[in-house]
DNA sequence: AGTCATCTATCAGAAAATCAGATGGTATCT
DNA sequence: AGATACCATCTGATTTTCTGATAGATGACT
């Protein structure tokens, strides 16, 4: 003989339930069966699972070891079950979303945990791309589904929704000249403005726009680290700031004029003719649900 | 019906051999058991796993996917198997180890990896002790092999065997007097030594002892890092050395005297009278087959 | 101490699953 | 076209597993 699923079924119910005859009963067995299953498991494994001393049987160190791989056979085969379920309901496989770095990770991190407990058998893939489109990555059906900062003139393919908006600080290095005293509007567009270098050009792209001169920067991780040399001004937002290893070297000044958080609009957006399947569904509806840290959408 | 083994052995068995007939050959049954049996699997799971159009029955995407999952249900019972066989074997199921820094990582890694497929049911917990003195961890049944530099007492309930001599390095900061030029034994007298700070007292901690004035520091690495503000000079290993962060600011001075790879011995350490099962065992045969970087033993 | 409920191991027969071998049909190669 | 190797399916035999019964043992309770 050999060691078999159901041999392990009716050693971990015994195990959990405390005797023979509730495992039994909890698998809807005879005591018998159960009994002359867990004896055939221990002379395959060749050692003493229960000690049979009382009136029940009560786990040897062995035998507690083995529970535990026990479980994790039966888990597998369970989880084998779930892929093949999740086959025929036809939930996708694989799972790509593109993120942009606007987007908190925070929150990001709690949906997908949450993600994952909903659709174990599904492969996710996270891009947080630099240089390339996020709406182009969900064209092109590289990315299933998107977090982009709002493009004025967006594919008609393209399905979207306003998620809400990040609010962004302006932020400069600590021995920048702005760095000394509350700032008026003229005074910034005298120094060099860093801006992430995006991708598709568009009155967006200018929006926030201010200063002459303008460096285009891959990342809002990377402006940092050049504000922190005292480059330039940037607006970036907040949790990117929390977040960074340079922040000590980086100072947030007062403003003197008002209406200045910029707020920038985050859409969610995806192909209106690939079918999404459930997975995709279920991550859209939750995105849509969620409120940024800002203001609400 | 609800999934087995028998089937997915069956399953794993036709992917791998390209047909139910060799797959009946492999695991000597007849060819229209493991069709049915493949058949049920595919009925229990509600999806089709090979295609059957042509003579060979081909793999679908799903049951390539599933074929992953099989062979990780099949694994785990062989595990769970071995997990046992270790136990009817006596196999310790926790082996501590305590290692002494001096011992070169690379080849460790290299033991211990090869450990690991050996014995690949035992738990190994690796000590690198500070303070504490191995051969007292040995004793005390803290750890069940030790590797560490001679002591020239050792409790007669301790075995030991001798495994090669580690030569030490003369170290200094580079902004250190003895950086510059070829040094003379009387000059070393003269500066601050930085010693690791052993546990037991004895002859042997005094024969490294070289200059008038030493701090007693309890690891190498720490040295290294007072070596580097010029605090003192220090004899290391090489190998300690070589992996330290901060060897760009460390200079190995010539010496102008003779003898000065100041070799110290490594040995390795066991209770006689605590039973060692097979894993012990092995190690410790290995432990003593090993040759250190530097002089062989 | 005696009673009772509940547990375990084991047995025999019934029920179920699995297997081997035979058969017919089909794809592939020569 | 013929030969070969393969697959699906069927049937009866074999093996395994299950149930229900029985006897002995343990622990709780009076």
């Amino acid at each position: 003989m050999t060691v078999t699923l159901d041999q392990l079924q009716a050693f971990v119910a015994t195990a959990e339930s405390g005797s023979f005859s509730a495992a039994g009963r909890v698998l809807r067995k005879a005591q018998s069966a159960i009994s002359t299953q867990v004896s055939n498991l221990e002379d395959d494994l060749g050692i003493e699972l229960f000690s049979r001393q009382g009136r029940n049987p009560v786990l040897t160190p062995a035998g507690e070891r083995l529970l535990a791989e026990a479980r994790v056979v039966l888990d597998r085969r369970e989880h084998l079950i779930g892929v093949a379920a999740s086959f025929t309901a036809h939930v996708e496989h694989r799972l790509v979303v593109a993120v942009d770095e606007l987007y908190p990770e925070k929150p990001l991190a709690a949906l997908f945990a949450d993600f994952a407990a909903h659709f174990p058998h599904v492969e996710l893939e996270l891009l947080f791309p630099m240089m390339e489109d996020v709406s182009r990555l969900v064209l092109d059906g590289k990315a299933d589904i998107g977090v982009m900062w709002r493009q004025e003139i967006l594919p008609a393919e393209i399905g979207f929704h306003t998620l809400g908006w990040v609010p962004l600080q302006l932020v400069c290095g600590k021995n920048h000249p702005l760095a000394n005293g509350a700032i008026d509007f003229e005074e910034l567009k005298r120094h060099r403005q860093l801006m992430v270098a995006v991708r598709s050009e568009g009155p967006e792209k200018q929006r926030l726009r201010t200063a002459a001169e303008v460096w285009w920067v891959e990342s809002h991780w990377v402006i940092l680290q050049l504000v922190r040399q005292g480059i330039g001004w940037a607006l970036v937002p907040d949790h990117i700031i929390e977040n960074s290893p340079v922040r000590e070297d980086l100072v947030i000044p007062p403003l003197r004029f008002d209406g200045a958080d910029w707020p920038v609009a985050l859409e969610m957006v995806w192909h209106k003719q690939r079918p999404s399947g459930p997975a995709a569904r279920w991550l859209r509806e939750r995105f849509a649900a969620m409120r940024i840290s800002g203001l609400p959408g």
